[in-house]
RNA sequence: GCGGGUAUAGCUUAGUGGUAAAGCUCCAGCCUUCCAAGCUGACUAUGAGGGUUCGAUUCCCUCUACCCGCUCCA
């Protein structure tokens, strides 16, 4: 594990407040307070998110001849997500310390014997304070008296005072206290301080479907599910026989799932809404780790494509008793966010797990049988499955640029630049005419954006001088601008010849070239696609 | 969930128990023949709710969100 530090608060900040002032991200419900964990996409958000999925699907689907598509339903049937575990094992009860709000799992617990006294609250005479609430506290050692028990009764009302100067042994614990012989789980076993109740902490939005007239029906129950792949376990066999595929061959889906995270962090990172971009290749048992292998080379290649380099993805070999334990093969591929090194996407092998899963609780067939050789099995699955708005993420991460245009010693000339590749660019051309006031110029300027305009998504911008809108260009990622100049009208002494041509400003480089209007559109699709 | 921090205009920041300031951005106009020029003008803010007070953006409480550290992460 490489452990040098990548993190960049700073940096992180800048690439928040511009996704916010140039309509890329912002908070959900912000007029209202904001939503925890919850984000929207502005304009131009939403256009390089779509450009990341709709490459994804090319890529993944579209161009290959063994994947095929689906787009299952959200709300998912909760027999569904019982086959699948997410219902039962999917939540750890937990308990809190009361005391040093330590939280322990309720099932790693020993049981502690010894006594326990009890406590109903405590006072403060000389302020007056006081507080009702009871506590107990679990003597384990026999060489301990209730002195002890009180010590720690009072540390425990102490934090409920709000004049921090008053130290806990000034309080007087009130109520009836009482001990008993116990033998007990709800105690922690380093201080011996009451526990709360075992909490479930299900990470799963639970929903009732139908009528309100069955809210206590537990058969109305449905989720919001917490991963799409299980929409597509559910469905294999039916995709199978409805496309005559063979395997093996993979199911892909681009699709939101939810989870109520505790504790939603790092902007987009982790939230409670969010979108995946998953493959389930299902394969004969013999050819799992193979895939695994092949996915892992084919999704570095995608990350390096919309301009995420392989130089900066980690791929984590996830070593044994880490992985899920229906895994034999987990790779993960993280990303070096300012905010640190992160999963973008996990390539795992799942083996046959989640179908026969499937087969036991629905009692329905799903072999599969090669009619070449005869077998009859449960395919083998391997699962890339990437974040689709961490990869966004990476993505405006990775693009986001500063350079200073001033002369050395000068007073610096900071020029923002989102340096996405023209693929993923939310707009990619800009068509300016070099002057406003100027009617045949902007005419024409209006005329190539007319021209270009049903292949691609452009911008016209006619405000402010020409410098200013190549900056404001650049500030969102647009790959090219086009300028619009008197040459192109052709009304230069001695430069007839540049009639219907414009200039071509390449972001990155700032440099121009000189192109006629005709060529454009097959220039410019060759460069964004 | 715990602890710490933060919340003033679209962004970045001032400031005050008594009319809330600036830069940038944005918009309108003038000007402008290729990299944030200039001039004029306009718009826009104290996260939400309580309390104290004659008066709160400022002090107090609660809530919400965001950031950092734990914790968690099938």
């Amino acid at each position: 594990m490489a452990n040098k530090d990548t993190t960049d608060p700073e940096r992180m900040e800048k690439i928040v407040s511009l996704c916010k002032s140039k309509g890329f991200i912002m908070q959900s419900a912000e007029i209202y307070g904001g939503l925890n964990g919850c984000w929207d996409y502005g304009p131009l958000g939403t256009e390089l998110k779509r450009n990341v999925k709709e490459y994804w699907w090319r890529k993944n689907v579209q161009e290959r001849d063994d994947v095929l598509g689906m787009d299952g339903s959200i709300l998912t049937h909760k027999d569904v997500l019982t086959a699948s575990g997410h219902v039962g094992g999917f939540s750890d009860p937990m308990c809190d310390c009361l005391l040093s709000n330590a939280r322990l799992r309720a099932d790693q617990i020993d049981p502690q014997s010894g006594t326990a006294y009890h406590y109903t609250g405590a006072s403060h005479e000389e302020s007056g304070w006081s507080v009702e609430r009871p506590f107990s506290v679990l003597l384990m050692n026999a060489n301990e008296d209730e002195n002890k028990a009180r010590k720690t009764a009072k540390q425990f009302y102490s934090k409920f005072l709000k004049d921090k100067t008053i130290a806990p042994k000034k309080l007087s614990l009130v109520g009836e206290s009482s001990s008993e012989e116990t033998d007990s789980t709800c105690y922690n076993p380093d201080n011996g301080s009451l526990l709360t109740e075992p909490r479930e902490f299900n990470l799963m939005f639970e929903t009732r479907m139908g009528a309100s007239a069955v809210e206590d029906d537990p058969n109305a129950v449905a989720y919001l599910r917490p991963e799409t792949a299980q929409t597509i376990f559910v469905q294999y066999k039916n995709v199978l026989d409805a496309s005559r595929i063979k395997l093996p061959f993979g199911i892909a889906q681009i699709g939101k799932a939810f989870r109520n995270e505790i504790n939603p962090r790092n902007f987009t990172f982790r939230s409670r809404e969010f979108e995946q971009m998953e493959i389930e290749y299902f394969c004969h048992p013999d050819d799992g780790l193979k895939f695994t292998e092949e996915w892992l080379q084919k999704r570095l290649a995608f990350y390096d494509e919309i301009g995420v380099p392989s130089s900066k993805i980690h791929v984590l070999d996830v070593p044994d008793g880490e992985r899920a334990h229906y895994s034999s093969k987990t790779y993960d591929l993280e990303y070096e966010f300012p905010f640190g090194i992160q999963e973008l996407e996990g390539v795992a092998y799942r083996g046959d797990y989640d179908l026969s899963q499937h087969v036991k609780h629905s009692k329905k067939p799903l072999e599969y049988f090669d009619d070449v050789t005869k077998e009859r099995f449960i395919p083998h699955v391997v699962e890339p499955s990437a974040g689709c708005d961490r990869t966004c993420l990476a993505v405006l991460c990775e693009a986001y640029a500063e350079e200073n245009l001033a002369e050395e010693g000068a007073k610096p000339d900071i020029r923002k630049v989102m340096r996405f590749k023209p693929l993923i660019a939310p707009i990619k051309v800009a068509i300016l005419p070099l002057l406003k006031n100027k009617p045949e110029l902007v005419a024409k300027a209006k005329e190539v954006k007319n021209l270009l305009q049903p292949f691609m998504n452009v911008f016209y911008d006619e405000t402010a001088a020409i410098g200013r809108r190549y900056r404001r260009q650049d500030e969102i990622g647009t790959p090219f601008c086009i300028a619009i100049d008197f040459e192109t009208l052709g009304e230069e002494e001695g430069k007839e010849a540049f009639k219907d041509t414009v200039t071509v400003r390449h972001r990155d480089s700032m440099e121009q070239e000189r192109l006629a209007i005709v060529d454009l559109l097959p220039w410019l699709l060759q460069r964004i696609r």
